[in-house]
DNA sequence: TAGATTGTTAATCGATTAACAATC
DNA sequence: TAGATTGTTAATCGATTAACAATC
């Protein structure tokens, strides 16, 4: 009755996927701490999840619970592993060297979640054959042949934006299928190949408008909080609490942003 | 008819919110090259969402398009940012500069969405005085009273996740009520403070399991891709293509990944 | 006016959650 | 058996999308 497209690769929705290496971290701290079995209502807590969700989610994987006990916290943390196919070798190669690219071939992070970082590129030729954490890093010009010889099919791009859509159809030549891109640019990829996209800066942004709302609580109460902020001057609607609904601009605004520098010379090269 | 809480501040989805740093970016692109109108058509391609969504967002933010014309670039930009609060001076602080806090400080993401990194903490003494991105590193001890002489409400934690917890404690005493959490572990803060949360190997981890998937189709034909990658043994079951319903382990089975690190050690203090 | 495109409605889809029967 | 907790159902909620009337 239910449909799955094929048997034992059941359909598991994005959003359970997501979250899986949430449990993960979570299963693990609780290791740490040397618990041996878990309920679904204390993973929850520990993963900050509602417990009714974890145990649906958990379902999708299958049946790995045992009724009025809970969860073998190492049976679970190795078939969520294995669910995310964190129990195979993934040698990862990393473009662009720059501080991101630095910090990410230095995060435990990877390296602790089953990642290997195999190869580090960089289009700079003075930075070619200098160590980061304990690999030579290389010209890009070589990006074909090593991808090829060392098996690579996850990559990550750590280059300006300008660049990385050239990278990344440099790549997907030679022939890396996932790409996990941290240049605020926006890459395109053929069928077939994933890629996924994080932007350092898309969280702070988020955090920004509720600040605002924060501060703008009960309306023009400029007492509320500390004024902390220096309020620039809206051009077109002066009081932006009666901004329901601005005037058009006949001739388009004038900006108030400085000109800035946009992202181009975010990540040296 | 509409329900919206108090007039001039309607809620907006959060899904919505989230998006509007990525129509943020689109807008900034269409802008660089030149184009001063734009239809939702071409905007949400550029942007890679669905065009209706795209209309329906902007709707909550008010009616700034034009029927038969489309959007102005420029203005669209400006009333987007006002929305996100990018159009206020907002000082952030960054605690902990080690890889990771130091490619954020030198993010140019931040400078060009209108964040401005005002202060830089780390616990390490030998670090205080050394300059980065312009700045001079100060110790931890010195948090409460910069935060406070700053006005900073914003603050990012790039810490080792073992002092996660105590820094973002620290950060809320002295008055922080936004924190970008990038240590790899579960912190929890009180009511009225907002937390977000950005861990690097997650959107690997997905990657991975989407990998997995792409190579599992057809079931075990070894021979679809290339066999890039070096299979670990399941320890409980040992083909892990009939693997619907393992058997429980009586014990707990042997867990086949290397001892990890885990994050302990991932970001130098 | 004719053509184009927004802003909005309403239908659809997927994700979340409470509740509970199954069962250890 | 009695108590506990999973796995699953079904209700609810929110997000997505197609379609189109409004209108520039």
């Amino acid at each position: 009755m239910a449909s799955m497209s094929s048997p034992g690769m059941a359909a598991i929705p994005e959003a359970t996927v997501a979250r899986l290496p949430v449990y993960l971290r979570a299963l693990r701290t609780l290791q740490d701490r040397g618990t041996a079995t878990v309920s679904s209502e204390e993973l929850a807590a520990v993963a900050g999840v509602n417990s009714a969700k974890l145990r649906k989610d958990l379902s999708f994987l299958g049946s790995y619970g045992t009724r009025g006990v809970g969860y073998d916290v190492e049976y679970l943390i190795y078939q969520i592993s294995r669910e995310l196919g964190l129990s195979l070798d993934w040698p990862v190669a990393i473009i662009g060297i720059g501080n991101l690219g630095h910090a990410l071939a230095n995060y435990g992070g990877f390296v602790s979640r089953g990642f290997r970082i195999a190869a580090l590129f960089d289009a700079d030729p003075r930075l070619s054959g200098n160590r980061v954490a304990g690999l030579v890093i290389r010209h890009v010009d070589e990006l074909d042949e090593v991808i090829a010889d060392l098996g690579i099919s996850i990559a990550v791009i750590a280059v300006p934006p300008t660049n990385a859509q050239a990278v990344a159809d440099r790549l997907v030549a030679a022939g890396v299928t996932s790409i996990l891109n941290f240049a605020p640019t926006v890459v395109t990829v053929p069928e077939g190949v994933d890629l996924r996209k994080v932007d350092l800066s898309v969280e702070l942004q988020i955090l920004a408008f509720h600040e605002q709302r924060k501060s703008a609580e009960g309306k023009g109460a400029r007492g509320g909080r500390t004024v902390r902020r220096s309020m620039r001057e809206d051009p077109v609607n002066p009081d932006p609490d009666q901004a329901q609904a601005p005037e058009r601009p006949a001739e388009p605004p004038i900006r108030q942003h400085r000109s800035a520098p946009d992202l181009n010379e975010v990540l040296p090269a």
